[in-house]
DNA sequence: CTGTTAGCGCATTCAG
DNA sequence: CTGAATGCGCTAACAG
């Protein structure tokens, strides 16, 4: 592995003049330019990045924080993300803490420890009061609501959806209405728990901790739903379900658990995913790839221009009606 | 940001004291440990993971080259290898090339460039023999059959796969036999159509071209499935269908094209998704999350052990019969 | 147990 | 246009 030294001594030129026809400097005598491409091209020389690294302060590279990376939610974020990132030539860490708190603050560490630039982190288990001190060595971006902080954040209001959807069925006649959600201990479960009581008391009807039920996160945890449908005194006639592939495993198992929908119970699912499309469930569209997109693009201001303060975006939801509610 | 020689001087030791307690060696007094400790709290001292990483040769990364983040067949095997990355406290570069060849190539160069410690490749476009002389950089597996090449391999066999689904259709009764594949133009694809052929001969049958579609990659990709069996002059009463979500796309929107299943026509989905559990689809189980922590392991041994030579390691399939065939 | 020293490989002033 | 010299921050002999 020559360095680029050797091939200095072999171009018969100095160092930084190989360093300047490496960075595509001008000012190079086109003669002496090819003679330290031969050499290089000779004696197959590559820069070791991790000089150039240290040197610049630099990595070109973001972390994404994801729970979970098997989930369609996450996945799309990232798919934006992705793409983004690829118009600037940036390279993606992918991180995937499963909530672990110890793992969260090991990525803000890389940060600290300049092996990355920025970070995004698409959810959470740590606090806001221990992520935002890590701004001091590089952008931090959140896919979540995040007031008066030194944190970028693009997202959508999981409050404003719950209560537009809690509306919709409300309008339709319901007024037993619960909820599954993925989680319900952290930002967007709590927004969407206040927006469920806050909704139903503001339409002059009400919420019940029995109607909400927590742990749905694929389509297998659907089949959760049924039986505690069942042990219920009152059932809800109608169910928010924070995923479309919740919703949809729901859906096409409710048959055989004795429920039609949505003539026994409604549903709408969150996402827009395409399975929602194709089986006809009412959803929330939220433009995750566009949520992606937006979030890499402020990370990347950031980072190349540090006086750049965080910014704060927020996206528009849709509610598609279908067949389910 | 102070740095190491700061902190040495502010507990009073040299460079290499720091340096020893930063890297947990043994043989440093309790007293000068405690020093340097107390200048690292307050001086905020963080460790430029860069300069580490220049002078190791080494990045504790590993990069995964796949096509495509939003689809369930590369996000399993991602799962795969991120649980096993985790155990030996490795990060993972997810690196997205949707196929684009030059794509690939960048991804290859940061191992010669020192950025990565080795490479994962998923999926793949460009050739192997574009791809082994990077080995000499650092190991590089692909989740395919490689034979007699400096580079290793996790892999199931396609081939074998196909044949024995085909065999089982066969045996069904099944004499026109079809299939739908995701990219017909590369490793795993090439392989299904030899094998699609092969076996059917073998059997006494034959196969024809005019019953294989490409282009099959997610659940809406299904619908291009009807209009394709409708222009068929004779239909195959069998589909292989690589992707248990199109499967389900086919399956779920089959009645409104006029297509009962199994009835009209079997199908066979590929990879055990829970979607095919959900709905009763007869699929292949390959281990996806298995084949991807075996693929990291087999990376890590080679990096950590480099006089260790590339490995292969072949995974079984088995088909798990439900309703659809 | 501890400090001195010599690089790791590169970018970048600063003179020329 | 070009080269010499300096340093990014850290680790690892080596000598005590």
């Amino acid at each position: 592995m020559p360095n680029i030294k050797q091939i200095a001594k072999a171009a018969g030129v100095s160092v930084s003049t190989v360093s300047r026809v490496l960075n595509q400097h001008p000012y190079v005598s086109e003669a002496k330019r090819r003679a330290v491409e031969d050499a290089i091209e000779h004696l197959k020389y590559a820069r070791n990045m991790n000089a150039v690294h240290l040197i610049k302060g630099r990595t070109q590279t973001v972390a994404v924080i994801l729970p979970h990376i098997n989930h369609p939610y996450f996945m799309r974020l990232m798919e934006g993300i992705a793409g983004e990132a690829l118009k600037y030539n940036y390279q993606l860490m992918l991180c995937q803490t499963a909530y672990n708190h110890d793992e969260e603050l090991k990525v803000l560490d890389m940060l600290k420890n300049k092996q990355i630039d920025g970070v995004i982190i698409s959810s959470r288990s740590a606090s806001l009061d221990q992520i935002e001190p890590y701004s001091a060595y590089g952008p931090i971006l959140l896919c979540e609501d995040v007031k008066d902080r030194l944190l970028s954040s693009v997202y959508f209001d999981h409050y404003l959806s719950f209560q537009s959807a809690i509306t919709f069925l409300w309008e339709k006649g319901h007024r037993n209405i619960g909820f599954a959600v993925n989680r319900l201990n952290n930002s967007s479960g709590r927004k969407r728990l206040s927006a469920y009581y806050d909704t139903l008391k503001a339409l002059g009807g009400s919420g019940r901790a029995e109607w909400v039920l927590d742990g749905c996160r694929d389509m297998k945890d659907s089949a959760a739903i049924f039986p505690w449908l069942h042990s219920l005194d009152e059932r809800p006639t109608a169910l928010l379900i924070t995923g479309d592939e919740v919703a949809a495993g729901f859906l096409l198992t409710a048959p055989e658990h004795g429920f039609r929908v949505p003539e026994d119970i409604a549903i709408i699912g969150f996402d827009n995913q395409p399975i929602s499309e194709l089986l006809g469930i009412t959803t929330i569209d939220i433009q995750l790839n566009d949520i992606g997109a937006r979030a890499f693009a402020i990370i990347y201001k950031q980072i190349t221009n540090r006086a750049e303060g965080p910014s704060v975006e927020r996206f528009q939801f849709k509610l598609i009606e279908r067949g389910t509610a």
